[in-house]
DNA sequence: TTTAGGG
DNA sequence: CCCTAAA
């Protein structure tokens, strides 16, 4: 009795503290499961985790279907998990323990994924890896030992040895069985569709369920679907959850079924390297959900890395270019190695990271990815800029990039042009125009070009009208330099422009 | 692949 | 900074 309530009391505390809700949980629940069920549907990722496992169990058992390792190991977690919460027999002894690391693993998957959560829907990766291990939690401590061992077997069957050794540790059996889902993830891919298919599908439907594995491709696109719409309803979560049941039925976008047309047919399990670099991407949308994977290594599948980093490569030319793009530049100089951030350390990230250090990363690549991190240009290197112009000729980037700004990799020769257009603006229209109106002195000074620049850039400008000079009118039609074949271009510029 | 322009 | 069209 005293247990229930309290294990209640607990539950409230962590969803609520999760999920930043109010908890609008009923005081007094007669059974246990009525409770569970009601905290499940608060914070729908609960609840689709439960439920799609626990399709996806039966499915299996049904089908009996080969995926051993998997199965195997998830079954337990989630039989385990149900069944603890339905016996309405919460274990005196345990239940400190089960809620005290329970608590323990929320927070530490608050930590990763805080914002997310109070949106409503957290990014589908994070629910994935959080339910796994909280399920992994429930297992572990809902029936000790015994189902601990067993799950840990299941998951060391496919997984590396070293985590087979962390049988005792609740939080070893979490690990184990939060690798053990990763693992299979990347290494079958029909398991990967099912599961995703199963956590975001099936919500209210404990019983009836489809076929998961039957259609892979459909489900796959469906979920990457729901991944793409990562639009995340800010709604509380029961309402979200009949909402998301609606979403799910929506059809993929084109994007995903022409990528994954490609993509399926070779199994998508790792899309580790793709993750990290979602910042530079151009459909930077879809990308970012994938960033969970992102630590998994090669290691164990032998037969698969290769494979899919092909894959990767063919769906995204797009970015592969950007990326080239950025070596190239970064190959130019691999000094300053501290500058050299974001962008090319996401490159290698796959190869970095660790479990740790995943969410970390994850963390950091959903939330700045839109802009790659700004950089303010100092001063010297306005003047290195305009020296260059001055020296190689307005319109050369590449070649003032290549050999002047060498040594800053985050500059490219877009960059470069995109200062010298301000620049410019700054130098010959109004001065200081409004824009800087809201800025101290001392920014004003920082932001205005160096004053020994200013007859050079003036100089350069009249030579070089760069875009469409709007407020040098001061030598437009005079250009005493190219008086001819030149003129006639500047004034029909000018003319165009008016 | 690089530049130019527009946003 | 980002994106695209042109070259």
């Amino acid at each position: 009795m005293d247990h229930e309530a309290h294990t209640r009391k607990k539950f409230v505390n962590m969803k609520s503290q999760r999920v930043k809700v109010e908890d609008s949980f009923g005081p007094a629940l007669e059974d246990e499961s009525e409770t569970i069920e009601h905290l499940l549907a608060e914070p729908k990722t609960e609840y689709v985790t439960v439920d799609g496992v626990l399709c996806f169990d039966k499915e299996n058992a049904e089908k009996g279907l080969n995926m051993e390792d998997f199965s195997c190991g998830y079954d337990f977690g989630l039989n385990t998990y149900s069944g603890e919460f339905r016996s309405a027999h919460p274990r005196g002894r345990h239940d400190e323990l089960e809620l005290g690391v329970l608590d323990g693993l929320l927070d530490e998957v608050d930590e990763v994924e805080d914002i997310d959560a109070i949106n409503g829907l957290a990014s589908p990766c994070d629910d994935y890896l959080l339910d796994i291990g909280f399920i992994g939690q429930a297992s572990q401590l809902g029936f000790g030992p015994c189902e601990g061992s067993r799950l840990r077997n299941s998951s060391s069957a496919s997984q590396s040895p070293g985590l087979s050794g962390s049988s005792n540790s609740a939080v070893g059996i979490s690990e184990s069985s939060t690798v053990t889902i990763q693992e299979f993830e990347c290494k079958n891919s029909s398991i990967d569709k099912a599961v995703t298919h199963g956590f975001h599908g099936n919500f209210r439907q404990k019983k009836r369920h489809r076929t998961p594995i039957a259609h892979p491709a459909s489900i796959n696109l469906r979920s990457l679907d729901e991944l793409d719409n990562d639009e995340k309803p800010s709604v509380s979560g029961i309402v979200s959850a009949a909402f998301l049941k609606e979403k799910r039925l929506r059809k993929p976008t084109r994007r995903y079924i022409e990528e994954f047309s490609g993509k399926k047919s070779k199994d998508s399990k790792g899309r580790e390297d793709c993750s990290a670099v979602t910042a530079t991407e151009n459909g930077r949308l879809k990308a970012r959900s994938q960033t969970k994977n992102h630590h998994q290594r090669p290691r164990t599948l032998a037969a698969v890395p290769e494979d899919d980093l092909i894959s990767e490569n063919q769906t995204l030319a797009e970015f592969r270019k950007q990326r080239t793009r950025r070596k190239k530049y970064a190959s130019i100089s691999m000094l300053e190695s501290d500058e050299s951030d974001e962008s090319y350390e996401s490159d290698e990230q796959p190869i970095t990271s660790e479990s740790e250090d995943d969410s970390v990363s994850r963390k950091r690549s959903t939330k700045q990815d839109r802009r790659k991190h700004q950089r303010m240009w100092t001063p010297s290197e306005v003047t290195t800029l305009v020296d260059g112009i001055s020296q190689y000729g307005v319109g050369r980037w590449t070649d003032i990039k290549r050999l002047l700004f060498a040594s800053s990799p985050y500059r490219t020769p877009l960059d470069l042009r995109d200062k010298w257009r301000n620049i410019l603006r700054r130098s010959c229209g109004k001065e200081l125009k409004n824009e800087a109106r809201f800025l101290s002195v001392e920014q004003k000074e920082m932001r205005a070009l160096p004053k020994s620049l200013v007859p050079r850039v003036r100089e350069l400008a009249t030579v070089h009208p760069y875009p469409r000079q709007r407020g040098k009118k001061f030598a437009p039609p005079i250009l005493p330099i190219a008086s001819k074949s030149a003129s006639s271009d500047h004034i029909r510029r000018y003319v165009r422009r008016k």
